[in-house]
DNA sequence: CCGAATTTGTACGTATGTATA
DNA sequence: CTATACATACGTACAAATTCG
């Protein structure tokens, strides 16, 4: 059974050529060794440091590609994106495309919610206004009694697209919040950091911004606090995100030296 | 040999053969012909009714899975996953008729527009920034020549979603903008205003708006700017369906008195 | 439990078109 | 105009995983 000798790890099962080859070149990306809008090595001569064919060049080269870090141009050559610096895809590449995927979910779910914090803060009544505040508070009293604030978040943000009078908010938050995170704390995540008291009171001191905003009526300051939560929200993602990665490798590494 | 083939499409340059069956591909799933969890056609088969090589449907499938459509497994399939899409299907298909949600529907849809656009003016590379101004020239060509401009205005927004490298953006406007109005200028409105060329003049003022703070870089400018355009957008929207309520008013009272 | 058939994954070779230098 | 280099496409072969008899 310890037969190291094909040692499909049991993490990842595809040592896979092409993903080796995107690494590499990927690495070399991120060190700068090529700056943006530079060249990339001709394929023909990819193909021959890496000692591969053509095709498991053009498929590394269509998956960096595809996460936007190069730009394949016809009859130039492959030249690096100018602007990866700004972009996630300089950190989303590092990982798999499902995690990819869900962090572009998350982007879309950002977008609608910046918005609909926006419209709460013209468009709510009282009976709204209170019940976004309840959840506030909700959040708080778990907190204190060191309970998890996961449903009490969600709230939050439901009670604000709840107030939009525009039921398609609370639909588009109820399909994109079961399928890819509940904005922050839960499921797969559920790291001491993520439940850490310090961590759920930067997110409660970030509600408040954002309920201030939309009890003032001020819609362009509801959607910057908005937009400072997801995105915090994001970044925290990421890191976490990160974290499993770390944790992989040297599971990975573990395994190897077993 | 007289061959002229197929060249219908006024696509200029690229009719790429992946592209095509992914294309077709994509709105059998968006019409629901195969169920999320269903498994797709071989390669073998889809070689055969496509009439390509294996190579493209690879290629297409290979997108398919970079945007989380489909998830092939190796000796199993090729799967559809459950998708946003298709729930937004689902969701949209209840109530297509009223006025009012597609008032909301446009609502959610500037949302959407207006993240996008400042992620494009971010994110955009050269060849998705040709993209949108090809998709504005192509707009002021239409209109010199008084032809219908609608799809140059949907293919604007979609260029602009498009550039911000997230598939999501651009799949939730494919979703939303068949469900409920293609921005402007389409469907059961083809009124004489909606069609007249100081009209569509406005629009194209708008998005050269957009377009100059794209190509600039400013984030906030361009998501100022497509709110306006899409504010103004909802506004006359409203204004026509207040128009036809007129009109509707009047010939009621006109077969009153008959 | 095993093995054969099916299906995707990977890889190499080749040919032609097309844009760039 | 020519040469280079990438884009697209087809064909083939074998490996690996899954499914099912």
């Amino acid at each position: 059974m310890a037969s190291d000798m094909a040692t499909s790890l049991k993490v990842e099962r595809k040592p896979k050529l092409s993903e080796t080859v995107v690494a590499a070149i990927r690495k070399q990306l991120q060190a700068g060794e090529i700056q943006p809008g530079q060249k990339l090595p001709t394929e023909g001569q990819l193909t021959e440091t890496f000692g591969v064919s053509r095709t498991v060049i053009r498929e590394a080269l269509a998956k960096l590609a595809a996460d936007g870090l190069v730009e394949p141009r016809q009859g130039a050559g492959v030249f690096v994106t100018e602007h990866i610096s700004t972009m996630f895809g300089a950190l989303a590449a590092d990982m798999g495309s499902k995690d990819s995927i869900a962090l572009n979910v998350l982007e879309v779910r950002l977008a609608i919610e910046i918005e609909s914090a926006g419209l709460a803060a013209v468009r709510r009544n009282a009976a709204q206004e209170a019940g976004i505040q309840e959840a506030f508070f909700e959040f708080e009293r778990l907190l204190l009694n060191s309970e998890p604030t996961g449903p009490a978040d969600l709230a939050f943000h439901r009670a604000i697209a709840s107030a939009t009078n525009n039921p398609f908010y609370v639909e588009m938050l109820d399909v994109l919040g079961r399928r890819a995170i509940p904005c922050d704390v839960t499921s797969p995540w559920s790291t001491e950091l993520a439940q850490s008291d310090v961590y759920q009171r930067g997110l409660q001191r970030e509600h408040l911004v954002i309920l201030n905003a939309i009890t003032a009526g001020d819609a362009e300051a509801a959607r910057e606090a908005m937009r400072a939560h997801l995105t915090a929200s994001q970044q925290r993602y990421r890191e976490r995100l990160h974290a499993r990665q770390v944790f992989y490798a040297d599971s990975v590494k573990a395994a190897a030296t077993e």
